[in-house]
DNA sequence: CTGTATCCTGAACGATACTG
DNA sequence: CAGTATCGTTCAGGATACAG
């Protein structure tokens, strides 16, 4: 459970998964989609998602230098998890 | 989701609830099964629980007085969230 | 384009002492 | 017994500037 909310840990680390549950997405992306994270807090939350073994990187080969960020197998089991959150704020 | 997450917020406040899942405490008892808190926190967080309608308190009446915490139905609703947060956190 | 480095501020935490 | 008050410290968050 503490394993759990370190994972999960910090503001905004949630809506991050949430973003990479719909699909893998690239920094430019992620901070148009959530442009309430200033790019610090966006790069802190995705290298915990990375040390977490929740999300993965994958730099693209050329220039500019391109990136996406992907949920692990472990990551996508987030998917329920998110979801008793949500369905119990809901309610 | 985030709503869920407020209840939830800050350092201890999982465990409180799992202890009070067991059935309702006294603040004594709470303060021995959880000796990590100090009295602030451990205050704090159950002042936090009530706030949020996830806890009760009942004082009991007599000298010296008594008190003891319980769980909403609403707070006993996170019994299947802590699970959830447990079994991913568990593999 | 994709970040890292710095600095600042407010909140959370923890220990201790004290009160009804 | 069951807390509250106070205080110092630590930490996360936010803004901005800069780098590969």
């Amino acid at each position: 459970m503490e394993i759990t909310l370190g994972a999960l840990r910090g503001r905004w680390t949630t809506l991050v998964v949430r973003e990479l549950l719909k699909g893998d997405r690239g920094y430019g992306e992620l901070r148009e989609l959530l442009p309430a994270l200033s790019d610090k807090v966006l790069s802190d939350r995705l290298a915990q998602l990375v040390a977490a073994g929740v999300a993965e990187r994958h730099r693209l080969p050329g220039r500019p230098v391109r990136t996406r960020y992907a949920l692990t197998p472990r990551g996508r089991e987030l998917g329920p998890v998110l979801q008793a959150l949500w369905d119990w704020g809901a309610r």
